[in-house]
DNA sequence: CATGAATGAGTATTCATTCAT
DNA sequence: TATGAATGAATACTCATTCAT
């Protein structure tokens, strides 16, 4: 088992990806099981979203990690819950960013922009947006992933994309008063241009900052020129 | 070997799946092999939908389809081809269906709610939906399948898509003349609906067809009851 | 799963031990089915007795039995389901032989002798007497073998010698009455035989046949010169 | 490596289990070091009867000892020498009080009895009975272990048998004069009762002290009233 | 001495693929 | 053609053993 108080604060402050280990500080025993977990999960996201979770050989995940294959099993129970932690760990810093709202200044046009903006350097073309083509991918096969997706970002998302919505129409600036019902649109160019990226960019590449904008034209009814 | 020529003609009349098979009148050795054909293809999809490409094995989709396993490599070569053939048999009649297009009378609004209507009808929810999100999930593994779904389905909807805004912007139908570069846009939330129903129906159902008509009011800038 | 209605009446004929295996019939598929099967309880036999349970090797049990290591999940679900199949297979058709008494023709004496002569021809020093100890050595692990052996072994041993004692008794050939109590008392030293050969044979070889004489000579106050 | 004279003599001293251990009074660093060794072996001997040599893990044994994995390759080289050398330091003892022969006062019969008396206590339905149970099960996978077994504590009881059972004949108290050729059948049924307590005790329970009297009364030719 | 994290050889089990019938 | 028994490479997971702290 995992011993989660200790090592996941650690995992979490090591966060996923070696690209953001800041300088390894008191190279303790704690501290140096942090960074084999973070390790770990670094190198089986790459793997999961490479080949999928049933293709995905744990030997691979171990060589990439840098660990032996044993060691896998100290932090992890089985394939599955690494796979299941793994979402958590990813997702759960980034789900904080997001919606760390700036201060609500200028138009509603002005604060989700900022919000897609955000969105597109975190998310669009990066391995996080790969991480979600692998939730959309594996979601079916692991209801407890699906679960923690729907209630950590999408359900959070939904409401916070609703909030802004009405705000924009209680100040005249959204005039399709229905679209509070379906903040899903708001979202849905974002989330296909994720899922382009994964799988189209070689046939043709898609300016996802331009079509964000053209979407927030459509909605705003007005014409910005960025 | 698969004897292509005259199997997949055959697979490609039976279409896809059961449901859809008309009487065989003379069963002779041509349609039956067709008719096993269509029944393994039948399986093989609703065996990897459920499972995907990875965790599913032939030994269910012989079970599901009532043949047995040495059968299946009567009709191809391996688990990989028959996974390609699959997506290739069940994608191109439902293409070919959609992209028959009514015949352009009344508004721009309206072909593209019959558009909407049919897809609707023939994908959200339904197990080509579900095939959707497969091509989603596999298709970084299947660089064929990613390919041949963006030749025959993804290219020709946005170029369809794109004809019928540039069609409405020119009538005065569509203000927004930036949306003719991004057709995405038009048919985000029907794709964001077809992955919502796969994996969040059960936390909260999305009604597919108000929330198209939603964001065609976006679009077209104005209400419609329905 | 194995397929018991056909292949385990098969087996049961193939017994247990190539070396009891009568001429091959007509080769048709279920009898080679049956073949292997008897083949993998004879190899697992042999491994299991030599090894003990835990430290026996799949791979062993099938290159001995000269098939490949899946076959074996083709005639057995799993290892400890092999191993308790393997002691029903083997102990069963000695059972029906050792119960089948003789016309009970002449004395209490001369029966019980019979039976003790069957037991030395067909358990000490043989493989079903090391399988006797292997069944001593894993019965705690394996509660369903220890239920089975009693149920279909000791208990009807025990019914048996009880008989036999009270009808000794009964004749006047036995004066101990209490014995009736414990029939375990007329078997032990042949249980004692059959794990003296397997532990400490090469310590002190052990003349069964003549232990087993005075120990009947003990009960029935008599001297035999066999 | 294990310092086999200095440990050896204080887990002798510590004997076989910590329900043994008398008080530590000198805490010094031999003392803990034999309270360490005694608990691992104590330990060890708990966990071999319920699982087995091969299915036993070293992560138990040392948990159930409260000592580090580690640690336990401090004291043994290695399982199977912490197997061998078990065995020895807790059968040892039980030899040397069973050994420990009351003087020959009274009849051979009171000797036998309370020989078999000091047995009753000692092994039958005890932890100790379980390892001649282990020893039997292992034995053919431990050479070593069987050839111990069979040095120190078989050829000694045989040989004491042979000698009270001499004593009996010359005495006139044993008229089966063939029994000294063997004692094992002597001591056959509580041998058996050993076993059966371990494996058939919830099956049908035994009353091995009553078993054991029935038995004398063969062999001596009397009746006895407990 | 004592620890327990790390290792990696070892094993049960699965499943795509073949081929004799 | 169709079958399904047989194969054996592939893989998740375990656990005895080591060694830096």
């Amino acid at each position: 088992m995992t011993k989660k108080p200790t090592k996941a604060a650690a995992a979490s402050a090591a966060q996923a990806g070696s690209q953001m280990l800041e300088a390894a500080p008191a190279s303790n025993r704690a501290t140096r099981a942090a960074e084999r977990r973070a390790a770990i999960v670094e190198a089986a996201m790459e793997e999961f979203i490479a080949r999928g979770f049933a293709a995905t050989r744990l030997d691979d995940i171990a060589r990439r990690a840098g660990v032996a294959k044993g060691t896998i099993y100290l932090h992890f129970k089985d394939k599955e819950s690494m796979f299941e932690e793994l979402v958590r760990v990813v997702i759960v810093p980034v789900v904080a960013r997001l919606t760390t709202l700036p201060p609500p200044v200028g138009s509603v046009r002005d604060l989700i922009e900022a919000f897609a903006g955000n969105f597109l350097k975190e998310v669009i073309g990066t391995r996080r947006g790969d991480l979600v083509r692998l939730i959309v991918a594996e979601g079916p096969r692991f209801p407890s992933v699906a679960d923690f997706y729907y209630r950590e970002v999408v359900s959070r998302g939904v409401a916070a994309m609703r909030a802004l919505i009405e705000l924009g129409i209680a100040r005249g600036e959204i005039r399709e008063k229905d679209l509070a019902r379906y903040p899903q649109i708001l979202i849905a160019p974002a989330m296909i241009a994720v899922i382009w990226q994964s799988l189209f960019e070689r046939h043709a590449p898609l300016d996802a900052r331009d079509m964000l904008r053209v979407h927030l034209d459509l909605i705003f009814g007005e014409r910005r020129t960025t």
